[in-house]
DNA sequence: CGGGCGCTTGATATGACTCAAATTACGTGG
DNA sequence: CCACGTAATTTGAGTCATATCAAGCGCCCG
């Protein structure tokens, strides 16, 4: 915001998620060595970072925007397999190939790191390898959350329940109520819930009808009461 | 199986996962540190590992035996998450708590780890740390395979689909066929698969008729013929 | 030999999907 | 700024896959 001698030193210093995701576990030495290895990317809604089966040769911390992972089967049916916002880390993977692929939904903004030098700095930092490891472990806790939901769930309590995640993620809250303006479409939400577009679509018109959402239109989300909101959650 | 004066030296050497799960990373003195703040665990069936919301106090490596990973919703719900067999981490968590509920399937055999003893090590070994990141990726990879069964295939995908992995993992090939001794009952399935355990039974019983599964019955899966099964699975 | 648990099978109910069409929101060019 | 065309969302009617409810069977263990 305010840029001082010292912010100009290297960009990450000002950078918006500096407190989160890898680089919240470096002190400003490390942060400039990952700097080194580090570029900044820009994308458009609807473009690709990386496709399933690519050569995994990056991770990344998503700056700003929102970006989705999806596997397909061979058929054409997509399954969303995660939402990402900024400071979230992209680009998980195993045996040298990412296994899902990533696109932005919003304009995008992201910090690319090269893996392999990624591997050296974290060799000497057990920091960041350390936060590495937590992020992963936190990713697949989430994961395990959204086996449940598809498992277990009922279609109102699915579109319930991530409604709820998406008002923690990136929704604004007051007391009682809450606003989310939503960056995904009804389809992006229902692969994510594993329904139909329609399905997703009824279930909101019904949440409207029983005063769960105000009249909100659209990927707009007026919550009047998170409580009731809770109560069809399920958990 | 047959030990010699350096075996005898300590435990970890003559293990059936040395070469697997945390312990492949390590060289030998590496694994004496680690033998160190190891300790083995023997548990019957249906025996609890830890709970949901337990204080995340150790890590575990299955060495023989099996183990199911599983989430409850608050009217009784129940998702199993994973079912792990030798060579599998366990406790993985975030925020010092256990994520999910870990228990034996079988009679089982774990070695446990402090987790904090753990930490100490990794610090000086970036090995240890690396593997454990991997084998953190490697389950969130797994995670995401489960998340597209679940979301996107039929009860007969799914079947087919878990059995091919449980070939996999657990079972006998021989060229074309394939055979599994099941350690886990129709209701782990079916909680596993997002199903009830009619619709599992069913599904054994189609693919019996239809000659997919040779006559088998219970937990004792023959499979003549691979390749149908797989054509079955969706992916 | 008996009891119980796990598995299978059958009949019916229902929640979500499919197919179809109308409505609304959105971006583009005039 | 408005008109148009397209994409996104909503709504409706009917179907189907899987859940639910209900028996019956078989196998293991005491």
């Amino acid at each position: 915001m305010n840029p001082t001698a010292a912010a100009l030193d290297f960009p990450c210093k000002t950078c918006d998620v500096r407190d989160k995701a890898i680089c919240s576990a470096l002190d400003d030495d490390e942060l400039r060595q990952l700097n080194a290895i580090s570029t900044a990317v820009s994308l458009q809604p609807n473009q690709t970072v990386f496709l399933e089966g690519d050569k995994n040769t990056f991770l990344f911390n998503v700056v700003t925007g929102a970006v989705r992972l999806s596997k397909l089967l061979p058929d054409g049916r997509r399954q969303i397999t995660g939402f990402l916002f900024p400071g979230d880390l992209l680009g998980l993977s195993v045996a040298g190939e990412y296994a899902y692929t990533a696109e932005a939904i919003a304009e995008t903004s992201l910090c690319r790191f090269d893996r392999k030098g990624l591997a050296d700095i974290a060799d000497r930092f057990p920091n960041l390898e350390h936060r590495l490891f937590d992020l992963a472990s936190n990713e697949l806790v989430q994961a395990q959350e959204h086996i449940t939901i598809l498992g277990q769930m009922s279609a109102s309590e699915r579109v319930a329940t991530i409604l709820l995640r998406l008002l923690e993620r990136i929704g604004e809250r007051n007391d009682m109520a809450g606003v989310i303006d939503l960056p995904m479409t009804r389809e992006d939400i229902a692969d994510y819930a594993g329904l139909t577009i329609e399905t997703v679509s009824r279930n909101f018109s019904q949440f409207r009808e029983m005063g769960i959402l105000s009249s909100s239109k659209g990927r707009h989300i007026e919550i009047p009461n998170i409580e009731a909101l809770m109560q069809l959650s399920a958990d």
